[in-house]
DNA sequence: TATGAATGAGAATTCATTCAT
DNA sequence: GATGAATGAATTCTCATTCAT
């Protein structure tokens, strides 16, 4: 599962206004944007994905995603219609990126080794990073709540039979300890990405993932 | 760790509002508690764990705290000075009742068996199952963040050596594997209540606990 | 004009929080209070003349009032009805205090003196330099601001006919220059004590008399 | 000093609302000004200057400086990030005005005419009228009641120096007298304005100026 | 397509005042 | 007579969104 998907994320402009947060009372004028709607879209898209995953949806605003894209606020209303569309279009490219991302790799150690990756967000790849961190940030609204509740499903499903890929229907007993194994990962990624615990926010991917490999051993079926 | 404390929690009207955001002008009967400042504080206090760790800090205004609790929004101010105030006492009295309710049981069963009541936050008892919440939720203050993190620091490394008592000082590698079994709590309290994943959401405690047993074995050095 | 009537004050309570005004949370109890009506009336009254005085009506809240007073706020609604009801009995103090202290010094060197005096605000008779800086003061209340208004027209009149007690009735354009004598008494007055512009916030109160003196001979009629 | 500079006002919408505070919903016909954000920005500038200068900074709301200007409270934080924000930006605009408006009138018959005619604030040129009221209005904030200070400062070190321009450095005595004289200024420019007594608030410009002539060279070093 | 101006709804907080003891 | 608890009406400010260019 979880398997490495990369693609460039292009995060333009240096993100710049970042919990200072100071009071600009008129912004400057920015170079000529280019005037390519999907770029834009996109860039918004990618801009906001890391905001919302990193602040929540509530904290993070318009503004700071547009800013940190470079464009006018007014496009992420023609865009995705509200500030609730985008974060739901963020979720959906999460969702993407997490059903590409996964695989069936059926070896614990293996499985380890990704989740370990995932947790620990190297910066070359922060996709599916952000895209985890992303699954725990609610934005109250019911339609996309029930996208993250499917997703999560869906993943928890799949965990369940990645050791033995031969079963079709895992039982629910089995879906509950890879949803335990779930809610470790998503943890793990918040108490080292958000919360920033010493010794995990700062320990090595191996190290990670050696304890998840016990872990993994624990819950999932035996191959 | 996680030892049940128990202790009546009071809170009284049934909390309603929700989703909608339909705004309740008067609540309900208004049974005679007035004028006794201690118990306002606290009712406020319980009320605003309840929806700091149901919806963040963000999310929650004010007004549904004091509407929850059937108060004015000004005593808020008057008796935390702040929205931020207030979120610290919650989290003040959050890292009490978890600090107390930390023990050292020494089985992994016993303990795995803690972990599970407080994940599944029997309706009797929701203190400290809503004290887990509040500790992934951020105010973006730094001061209460560093609260958090200093708290989930502490009580990792009580849990390394809980299965060990005798040892004084867990080394990183023992912390380490100790927060991801914390994150594992963590994660699992969120899918199972804020994100309400199926089976995990409708689960029996017993079979948490079960699973959750395998992870302490896992995770914890062997007694 | 102007003369001295002097009487303690008694400004108990060292007048804390002024300034910095940092947000008590709940505030300690204070000495049991003395139950003398007609005392803390007084007392009432003298602090907020102090404080309408200093930082007018819109700026002075209610509850530094009695923080300096030292007596429960609720006191202010007993005794006076509302704020405006105190601001209103201050002016009233405040003209009682300014008649009594009118007098009929003939020489414009006494006159100079005696609001020099005024202007300088000793801190052993703080009255009537008080009542100066309220006769500046609006609480936005249309018959207080009469009761301003027809004060500094008496004074005026008062005050034209000061050098020539004689004369009973001044004509207008000795009034007018009278006034312009007060205006000069009432701006010299924030100038130094609201404003503090150096010099004249640090000079001595000869000097200043030194002025008005060639001030008082250029406007008011020779004796 | 005080010499006029004039230039248009442009304070549109009648300025009405004063004192009953009835909330007026809509500013009548609404010109078509709008879209042209230096224009409003000044609007709002103009608009406060007026209301700050005559009601000062606490009893004056931002909503009633945006009702009056005709345009939408949340661009006062738009364009002067907050309501000090924009009171310092009216006294810097009022220090300009002041700064621009004084000159080196040396009889003290002209002198006495310019001054009058500031206090007499007629209707056509208010700025400078205004920009006298405005600097005896405090906001609480030190940084704009060191700029009050300095400015008075400065224009009394000019004063004292306006009938002799060719004395460079005032002694303090000097500055003092000429402080004196900015006093009454400003004492009078209240008593007319803003307390509104008669005969001062009736009179004409030349009888004002007839005694402040007397008044300049009573305190002014003489030609 | 993109921008900046403008808006309106709602947020936290302050404060005079009233109520119950 | 005096207190502290509680209230409701502002007030400033923020922010998503819409409008005009």
């Amino acid at each position: 599962m979880f398997t490495s998907r990369c693609g460039r994320v292009t995060l333009p402009r240096p993100l710049l206004r970042q919990g200072s947060k100071q009071r600009e009372v008129r912004p400057v004028a920015a170079t000529p944007r280019r005037r390519d709607a999907a770029q834009t879209r996109q860039l918004l898209l990618d801009t906001a994905r890391h905001h919302f995953a990193r602040h929540g949806f509530a904290t993070t605003t318009v503004r700071d995603i547009a800013d940190g894209a470079g464009v006018n606020v007014a496009l992420i209303n023609r865009y995705f219609a509200s500030k609730e569309g985008l974060f739901e279009a963020c979720l959906t490219s999460a969702v993407t990126d997490l059903k590409q991302d996964a695989d069936r790799s059926s070896s614990p150690a293996d499985i380890a080794a990704t989740m370990a990756h995932r947790i620990a967000g190297s910066a070359d790849d922060p996709r599916v990073h952000e895209a985890l961190l992303l699954l725990v940030r609610s934005s109250g609204d019911e339609r996309t709540d029930e996208m993250r509740r499917s997703l999560l499903h869906s993943i928890s499903r799949r965990l369940a039979t990645a050791t033995n890929p031969s079963v079709r229907e895992p039982d629910d007993a089995a879906v509950l300890r890879a949803q335990i194994l779930l809610g470790a990962v998503l943890g793990t990624t918040m108490l080292r990405a958000s919360i920033a615990v010493p010794p995990l926010s700062t320990a090595g991917e191996e190290q990670i993932a050696d304890a998840l490999s016990d872990l993994v051993k624990a819950l999932l079926p035996a191959p």
